[in-house]
DNA sequence: ATTGAGACCTGTCGGC
DNA sequence: TGCCGACAGGTCTCAA
């Protein structure tokens, strides 16, 4: 599923289902999913109260009352489901009873998703998360602080927006809407929207927008699984680009092995 | 230190 | 119908 507007919108589901109870007993139905299961995993887990439920990036933090934090990643393909029985499907790899009867279930097909257990009092060092930059949504990431994590990038801007040290949780459809709505062209260099004289340029504040704009009206659209229709460039290789009074047409490239849309005659 | 290529998995879809 | 390649919302690691 995700990039940041699918994991919070997991989050918030996660937080109704979860907040406040304990976890019973946990069920793992195979010993790894990108990585193997930690020693100790399940049973780190059992007998703990979720206080709280957190978002950093694509990642979910679940706060126990031991102090240790659940870290989970969805991969390209994880999902969660709530149930009151809970007979198993295919690809069905983590089982969470809760003490409510609940049951919380990972299922994750291509097994690209992470779990961990971050010990109390380890939170951010974790080596998921040391590196990682701004939440693009706090007050605090604004065009100062993107166009100094672009300076110096030689790479394309969208290649950078999708590395998780540039910002948090930008993936690949977001990356390439935020780009259209800001009207540069993914193929620009990424120290091009950096600092000149102390100011960043223009167009970093124009990104900065974008992507706030992009990822909010996602997360607005709410729990319900996106569709094409949702995007402006997104999966719409040769249609007219919708921007008002554009009339170019959307065009699919290849970025570091990844599919990019855009706009060659708005974005620049 | 950056950067690109390939690897990790399974499922789906389109073409022949 | 079946087979085959291309592609999929994400990281990681390795080599240049």
């Amino acid at each position: 599923m995700p990039e940041l507007p699918e994991v919070e919108a997991v989050r918030r589901r996660l937080e109704r289902a979860m907040r406040g109870t304990t976890i019973a007993r946990v069920l793992l139905r195979r010993a790894n999913l990108r990585r193997p299961f930690p020693e100790g995993f399940a049973s780190r887990l059992e007998r703990q109260t979720i206080r709280s439920l957190r978002r950093r990036g694509k990642y979910l933090l679940l706060d126990l009352s031991s102090g240790d934090v659940l870290l989970i990643h969805l991969g390209m393909s994880g999902s969660f489901r709530i149930d009151e029985d809970g007979s198993p499907d295919a690809h069905d790899h983590v089982v969470f009873q809760l003490s409510n009867g609940s049951v919380v279930t990972f299922n994750d097909p291509r097994r690209f998703g992470l779990m961990d257990v971050i010990e109390a009092g380890w939170g951010s060092e974790h080596r998921a998360l040391r590196s990682m930059g701004a939440e693009p949504l706090d007050a605090s990431f604004d065009a100062v602080t993107l166009a100094r994590a672009c300076a110096n990038r030689r790479t394309a801007l969208k290649v950078a927006l999708l590395d998780q040290r540039v910002v948090a949780g930008l993936g690949n459809i977001y990356a390439s809407e935020a780009l259209h709505r800001a009207g540069l062209s993914p193929r620009r260099r990424a120290s091009t929207i950096a600092t000149t004289g102390g100011r960043p340029r223009p167009a970093a504040f124009r990104l900065t927008s974008a992507i706030k704009a992009v990822l909010r009206s996602a997360i607005a659209r709410q729990e319900r699984p996106y569709r094409s229709g949702d995007f402006r460039v997104y999966d719409r290789d040769g249609e007219k680009c919708s921007r008002p009074g554009c009339g170019g047409t959307v065009r699919r490239i290849q970025q570091a092995g990844r599919s990019t849309f855009f706009c060659p005659k708005c974005q620049r």
